[in-house]
DNA sequence: TCGTTTATAATACGTTCGTACGTACTTATT
DNA sequence: AATAAGTACGTACGAACGTATTATAAACGA
């Protein structure tokens, strides 16, 4: 093993890290590398060492805000089975999520995506494929509940999931502006009401 | 009449219409003095004499754009009567506004709230201004909608603007990503859909 | 042990940022 | 006619930006 690679790699994820709680604020363009270096006591060319561009380095930071996505939502979810549990496992544990503020900007997605959905690029499509695996997972487990009897037929799985992904994002906005849980609570009835129309 | 003042309010406007079209696609932090009046083909210095600072520049961009989306979504409303044809009127000139790109970056809002909405100061307050001032509107449609029973009274209005402004919002992004015009057309119908709910 | 590779850092460079200042020119006021 | 007010422009400045270059110390492979 050489310690020498070992150490950067880790100085890797730690930069990165920090790039995604930043820019989670900020967002990704507003992002500089001595806000990141300072905020990590180490020098600006330390972080150039880790990610060569500053590109480099907003891809860093969304591949590894993805990743305490995926532990934080995504894997915890997987206890429940597939369809309407899981469906509501996963909105709950991103809810929960935001009012926990796992990133002090809120959602890290909905904050970037917003940011770059005017401005092609590579930064651009990461985020891009980053949402667009988020909604066909949401789609996928509305599929399984609607085809269970779970979940009313109509309207689509991919409208259900658009819808409930819509719903999210706003609780997202809402609650930083507000800084309180009401918008989160809010929309936690509102996609219980929305997933409830089959008992009707 | 001051033709020196009436040519400064002329620029002021022109100043600011340009800035809010770059804060579309840019976002209104990483917006430049020089980028506005090289669109413009003026100098920068002038600009700033329409425009101290950039948050003059700022606050005034979010004006014009306030002005713009009244005369273009909520103006032509006023032509049906309160309640769920004035709620269907906003929704649908709201997705033709984003079909049209008044803005080349969609919602002039939607954008720059994500933006500002964990970055305390004058741009954010009146951002969220606007905001509060668009959903309260929406729900004041819902609630009449709702005591002529042209809508169910649950959930409460507020929410159902909620809902609804997050749906439009969702439209805004998916539009700015894919470049094509279904997930308006989505949008359209999951509203419908969602309006339609006193009928069963 | 010696040369190579790697992480971290210090320094510097050219560019662009927002802002300040001085000036020419036009219009209004006296 | 003389002064004041207001717009537009050129220029300049310090700070911060992203990036390139170079140096130092540690860890590896031969």
């Amino acid at each position: 093993m050489d310690r020498r690679r070992e150490r950067g790699e880790i100085t890797r994820k730690t930069v990165a890290r920090q790039a995604a709680a930043i820019a989670s604020v900020t967002g990704l363009s507003s992002m500089t590398l001595a806000t990141v270096a300072e905020a990590l006591g180490i020098s600006k060319s330390s972080v150039q060492a880790a990610y060569p561009t500053k590109q480099d380095l907003q891809l860093g930071a969304i591949a590894q805000a993805t990743e305490i996505f995926v532990a934080q939502v995504i894997t915890p979810s997987f206890e429940q089975p597939e369809g309407l549990p899981r469906l509501r496992a996963l909105t709950d544990a991103w809810l929960d999520y935001i009012a926990q503020r796992v990133f002090p900007g809120g959602c890290f997605m909905v904050s970037n995506l917003n940011d770059f959905d005017s401005r092609p690029g590579e930064v651009r499509d990461a985020l891009a494929r980053g949402r667009k695996g988020w909604l066909a997972l949401l789609a996928r487990q509305v599929v399984v509940a609607q085809t269970a009897g779970e979940v009313a037929a109509h309207p689509t799985a991919s409208m259900r999931a658009f819808e409930i992904d819509a719903l999210l994002a706003a609780a997202n906005l809402a609650h930083n502006l507000t800084d309180d849980n009401t918008p989160i609570e809010t929309t936690r009835e509102l996609i219980a009401l929305r997933l409830d129309d089959v008992a009707r």
